[in-house]
DNA sequence: ACCTGAACACCGTTCAAGT
DNA sequence: ACCTGAACACCGTTCAAGT
């Protein structure tokens, strides 16, 4: 499709040197790279990504990809912050309902993560991208705009993305496999007696994943802006 | 040390077949290699685990593992469980103080992840073990005891796991190296026009980690136990 | 019952070389 | 500037065999 000669006759969007052959695949960039690294991680795991495979999918020689990329930790980093990338307006104060546009800022978080489950594991291990200080930025400033205190700003972001973070991870976890996870349910039935307690409230077989996120989310800003309650219009 | 002959003439331990060679290593065993795995994990991270290194540590080949432990899963699920077993009293209310009990359970939890940093973020990837799963009846009693109603207490639980589980995660991944911490520090200073608000609150320069931690869950009690109050006596 | 070495099908990355 | 193949130093696990 791409390059197909139509009604333009000027080659207005290849600007120099000569064509390369028509159908081949485009030239090999950081932006082809690491957004196949994105499908093979959705089709195959953390650990279906490697660097042979990724060159392969690429139509490319393995040794090709490290001119763009320096290792394939420098792969992850990159995955991840590309899928970080907030699409929502970066204005979204809707008539002052503060609790409301940090509850949006947490699920579009939440929700670009589940879209790529490897994602949430991957955060907790890497380092900081720009996208997800662009997120950080915009969880401050909302906070800031719900009056939490200067002094207890650093607490809850931490606290807000420590939960996130972690509902995202548990939850990706136990979507993994539904084998693993009736093991886990047989696992536990068989030391019901021992587990009491977790067992009455059917602790592992809830799979309610969004309404407890929302419930538990709401409990936890209760706590960090006592004056905005959850039953406010 | 261990089968030096002593005092005792009878051989009482070792009740049947010839002798091994005296000052030989002990015999594989499950145990021995789980304890010989966090010993690995502790001083070479997750990536340093490898079957013949393990292999190595233990003088035996690498395929002898493969008697006592299935996989090297296996062995990841062995050493975290192991390393999450709880050795604390189990009966530990202290005069009623529901909301300190609740802390002592989460603050013990996250010191024992912490002494292992490894096993943080292997907990969010692996199947629940039994030590695990007491963990959390643990926390579902004493969530009870303090006045969560039933409706609530899976809400609760989750949200509590994952408060814990992240900040230690993210404690851990900022501990790792100082080298990317400084790099990630630097990065930010670059970039401070755009993140202003995070700049502001210094977010990624504070490392009160204990007191971040402490006061987060603070917040997150008042909300889930509203009865209760942290300035209550 | 417990342990072993050889072999298989992979890895990420260095290097020296090609265009 | 961009790409390549051969080679290195590893992996986890299967298998057939030893005691």
């Amino acid at each position: 499709m791409a390059g197909k000669r139509g009604a333009r006759s000027k080659r207005t969007q290849r600007t120099s040197g000569p064509l390369p052959p028509v159908r081949s695949e485009p030239p090999l960039s950081r932006q082809r790279i690491v957004a196949t690294a994105i499908e093979l991680l959705d089709a195959q795991g953390l650990d279906g990504l490697t660097m042979r495979r990724l060159a392969d999918r690429l139509g490319s020689g393995v040794m090709s990809l490290y001119w763009h990329v320096d290792s394939k930790e420098d792969v992850f980093d990159l995955a991840l912050d590309s899928v970080l990338e907030y699409r929502g307006s970066p204005h979204i104060a809707q008539l002052h309902d503060w609790r409301g546009e940090i509850i949006h800022v947490l699920e579009d978080w939440r929700a670009s993560m589940l879209r790529h489950p490897w994602s949430a594991s991957l955060l907790s291990r890497r380092a900081l991208g720009p996208n997800t200080l662009g997120r950080l930025e915009l969880l401050s400033k909302a906070l800031s705009r719900a009056g939490v205190a200067a002094a207890d700003m650093n607490v809850a972001i931490w606290s807000l993305w420590n939960y996130v973070m972690g509902a995202t991870i548990t939850r990706a976890s136990f979507e993994l496999s539904d084998e693993d996870r009736a093991a886990a349910q047989l696992r536990l039935a068989r030391l019901s007696e021992r587990y009491a307690a977790i067992e009455r409230s059917r602790l592992l077989l809830d799979d309610d994943w969004d309404g407890t996120f929302r419930r538990g989310l709401g409990f936890l800003l209760d706590g960090l802006a006592p004056g905005q309650n959850s039953s406010a219009p």
